[in-house]
RNA sequence: GCGCCCGUAGCUCAGUGGAUAGAGCGCCUGCCUCCGGAGCAGGAAGUCAGAGGUUCGAAUCCUCUCGGGCGUACCA
């Protein structure tokens, strides 16, 4: 039992000493405290200038201001109680009141030492694991993949390889559109107009093979549909048949689904996306809970009935006439609507699931990686989810830990760029922190939503289709010598990259001009910028085993000590010990921006560096330490690229 | 009407209340007998839509105006 209490008490912490800000933070705070301000933040940033150091503290200004002192005084009185001796040669006050910050270099190649040792990099992990559900790609079933897809698929599975990197139970969920009307229609298509064998491993369809775009089909089921009034009652008898749950019907719709899942599969192969089979969990799975969820809403009171129609009326949204919004979840026909779906899944991830035995978790934080225009749709349900008690925490979480014996601490709102989120609500009961990650629509040069010049969309397959052929065209021109293997696995890692990259490295929220040759581009602050300062590393590695061959197998090769000296490694060296902050502020923010900006910002350090500084050609110590930075620098890279889902390369 | 988002270099976009607003593309000037030139070093290019306000300090926060986008009761 003592053992026990004792994990709880103290659990077992890594040291924070790599984070650079985090560390400069935590002192600074507690000086600015000893020298009388209280809750005084720090404000710690990197410098913007090389002569302002390193870091920059900003909290003496305000501080002064709020306790009615002079900021130079002030901030005098607080670098009398700060002792960085251990990490800084120079700590002085600038201007009207800044504190800069110039790291000691012993003190940086001690800390480059241990982030290389350390296989996550000195990321740090979370006290508490929670776990974390991100909602991403949730393609509707009925169309093939098209470019609008691309945006919630890229960025939701950087963010899931961020969070899980980091140390949280991540979940992934799918959340396709695999329900309606129009997929009554798709399976009677099939059922109907294709003959159909009993195999070993179910139904198969002749359609399957005929099947070449799903849009195409659908164009096909369409037209079937609007040719004939018999055909549109049959079709109209199976979506009957079909959401009755009719044993018959069941079996044509699922496998029209599977086809549909499986063209889905092939695009997150080629992307690179870690959604699988049991990812998948689409809205019909919903289906049982939404008598329920409707049920509960009206148990709690919340439920009223307008015009027919059953909901809950909001006073924290108002409609066209002023009066509180009515958020239906019953029509009046009896049907459900996706806000009810939204509200079943949320119940279902945050408890109802695992209560079921559906699943072995319950979240802590769910991510809704969709576009802006849901924004208002969701900060709705998550408003009703909050009020039906859909969200309250079953699983005690950080934050009830942290209140135990005390008032559950009032956060404040917070934003994800988008729906404010409340991790606590009135009765400071702990809650389930739900949050649309918003990212802006994918528009056309002429600044309308994007459509190809035949008014339709571009289908991801053709995009992937252009990003490999136009980087392999290049690898071609760059290196002729190359196998046609080679060729082609080098098109695909450097175009697939490019393309992410594009869209990853543009802030999410806003809106998106889609262009062919922006998104395919390979120069320049593109994923190959970074890929290729990685062949360059590989490429030194290489030559050092030819060139040296006491140093052969790269065993030791790397591993001497890490001593900065000329200005272009000391930047390196920064820009490499402020992966872990920036990792954090990814998955804070939910923005993969900001990793991509981090990682041009290092590519950029060590091209310098490998210009200004001869690694191969320079002796002893110097050499040892130069190889030591390039390795370390190649790992940076590697894991950062691989958090974005982007693959790096030996040669290219 | 109401709500939310946006307006930054010729183009596409970064920018956490901090010091002289930054990249990429394009344009101009240098740099491959030298670890990979998909690169490096440098240059030109800005009334941060406009006007007020808050602040020691505003592209960033508040108000208004102009311009654009999205959403706004039985689609998702």
């Amino acid at each position: 039992m003592l053992f026990v209490f004792t994990l709880i008490r103290f659990p077992t912490k890594k040291k924070d000493t790599m984070n650079i800000r985090k560390t400069l933070e935590q002192r600074i705070s507690r000086a600015l405290q000893t020298a009388g301000a209280a809750d005084a933040p720090a404000l710690v940033v990197p410098s913007g200038r090389p002569e302002f150091g390193d870091y920059q503290a900003n909290g003496c200004m305000a501080a002064a201001k709020k306790m009615k002192t002079n900021p130079v005084e002030f901030a005098k009185a607080v670098l009398e109680k700060l002792d960085l001796s251990d990490l800084a040669e120079k700590v002085e006050i600038k201007g009207p009141g800044f504190i800069n910050i110039f790291l000691k270099r012993e003190w940086l190649d001690d800390q480059l030492g241990s982030m290389k040792a350390d296989e996550k990099l000195s990321v740090s992990q979370p006290e508490t694991p929670e776990t974390v559900v991100v909602d991403y790609s949730g393609p509707n079933l009925a169309k093939e993949m098209h470019v609008g897809h691309l945006r919630s698929t890229i960025i939701g599975d950087a963010l899931a390889r961020t969070l899980q990197f980091i140390g949280y139970k991540v979940i992934r969920q799918n959340h396709v559109g695999d329900w309606g009307t129009q997929f009554g229609m798709l399976a009677a298509f099939l059922a109907l107009q294709y003959s159909i064998k009993q195999t070993e491993n179910g139904l198969f369809f002749e359609a399957v093979s005929h099947i070449k775009d799903l849009d195409g089909y659908y164009k096909l089921a369409n037209e079937w549909f609007k040719s004939s009034e018999e055909n549109q009652q049959k079709s109209r008898d199976f979506v009957v048949r079909l959401q009755s749950g009719d044993p018959e019907i069941v079996p044509y719709w699922k496998e029209f689904c599977n086809l549909s899942l499986s063209h889905a599969r092939t695009i997150y192969g080629r992307l690179g996306v870690l959604l699988g089979k049991n990812d998948v969990r689409g809205e019909s799975l919903y289906n049982d809970y939404l008598p329920q969820v409707v049920k509960t809403l009206d148990e709690k009171g919340l439920l009223k009935e307008s015009e027919g129609a059953k909901g809950v009326f909001l006073n924290e949204f108002k409609n066209k006439d002023g009066d509180p919004f009515f958020m239906i979840v019953q029509k009046s026909d009896g049907g459900y609507l996706y806000a009810t779906t939204d509200l079943a899944a949320i119940w279902f991830r945050c408890g109802k699931g695992k209560e079921d035995g559906t699943v072995d978790w319950t979240a802590g934080r769910v991510l809704y990686v969709t576009d802006s225009r849901q924004a208002q749709h969701f900060a709705q349900v998550f408003t009703v989810a909050k009020k039906a008690g859909f969200a309250d925490r079953t699983w005690l979480g950080h934050l009830a830990q942290a209140s135990q014996g005390h008032p559950a601490p009032v956060q404040e709102a917070k934003t994800t760029g988008g729906t404010p989120v409340a991790r606590l609500d009135e009765t400071s009961k702990p809650q389930v922190s739900l949050e649309h990650v918003p990212f802006g629509m994918m528009l056309g040069t002429d600044g309308r939503p994007f459509k190809t010049r035949e008014g339709g969309t571009v289908k991801l397959m053709d995009l992937l289709d252009e990003a490999e052929s136009r980087a392999g065209a290049l690898v071609k021109e760059k290196n002729p010598d190359l196998s046609e293997d080679k060729v082609k696995d080098i098109a695909h890692k450097v175009g697939i990259g490019a393309l992410k990259y594009a869209d990853l490295s543009q802030n999410r929220t806003s809106d998106y001009v889609f262009s062919w040759d922006k998104m395919l581009s390979l120069e320049g602050n593109t994923a190959p910028y970074m890929q290729y300062a990685y062949a360059r590393i590989q490429s030194i590695f290489r030559k050092q085993d030819e060139t040296s061959p006491a140093c052969q197998g790269g065993d030791d090769a790397d591993n001497g000590a890490i001593h900065v000296s000329e200005p272009a490694e000391r930047a390196l060296a920064v820009k490499l010990l402020q992966f872990p902050e920036t990792v954090e502020s990814v998955a804070e923010a939910c923005m993969p921006n900001i990793l991509c900006a981090y990682l041009y910002e290092l590519a950029g350090a060590f091209m310098s560096f490998y210009e200004n500084c001869p690694v191969l050609k320079s002796e002893g110590a110097v050499r040892a330490s130069r190889l030591a930075l390039c390795r370390l620098t190649a790992m940076v890279i590697q894991q950062g690229l691989a958090l974005l889902g982007i693959e790096t390369l030996e040669q290219m």
